[in-house]
DNA sequence: GCCAACGTTGGC
DNA sequence: GCCAACGTTGGC
């Protein structure tokens, strides 16, 4: 099973909608990276946590499961700031998992908490102007992060 | 609001 | 293929 790292903007959209929601289509990534890590990496049954970007303060809040493998972001083809004038039904650009609300984080870890631990320094969300929207989480990283949030339901 | 860092675009 | 210009991300 792999672990991954998902940025939201809880303005746009947020741990309390997922939850609302139950399950949701991670659409509207726009980044080739992050995009093959949801085509060529994500299984069904691979955790991640969600992490509130542009936050006040940004952390994570929260756990999820993919539900569902990737499929065509439907949005790129909808008028709207998602839309790319590239894709067509028959050769799609943008792909987008299905994601499933596990909980909310009994503990919400902030940026700061994560700096501030010395096994995750090596997240790729630590890196110095890392930007990257879907980002893998090695096991131990996850298992830490799990600790600090109070995750019932961690590995 | 600022700005560093980055990915993408497009001229050549 | 290079690389400058541009737009975006995201912490502060």
């Amino acid at each position: 099973m792999n672990h991954w790292l998902l940025k939201t903007e809880p303005s746009t959209y947020s741990i309390d909608d997922l939850e609302r929601d139950r399950r949701t289509r991670w659409t509207g990534v726009r980044n080739f990276l992050a995009r093959n890590f949801m085509t060529d990496g994500m299984k069904p049954g691979d955790l991640a946590l969600i992490y509130h970007s542009s936050a006040e303060p940004p952390g994570v809040a929260g756990l999820a499961r993919i539900s569902a493998a990737a499929a065509p972001d439907k949005t790129q083809f909808e008028p709207g700031d998602a839309f790319d004038p590239r894709a067509t039904r028959a050769t799609p650009v943008w792909f987008a998992v299905e994601v499933e609300f596990l909980e909310r984080a009994p503990t919400f870890v902030p940026l700061a908490a994560i700096r501030a631990e010395k096994k995750l320094a090596r997240m790729e969300l630590l890196r110095k102007g890392s930007r990257l929207s879907i980002s893998p989480v090695t096991p131990a990283q996850f298992r830490t992060l799990s600790k600090l949030a109070h995750f019932h339901q961690s590995p």
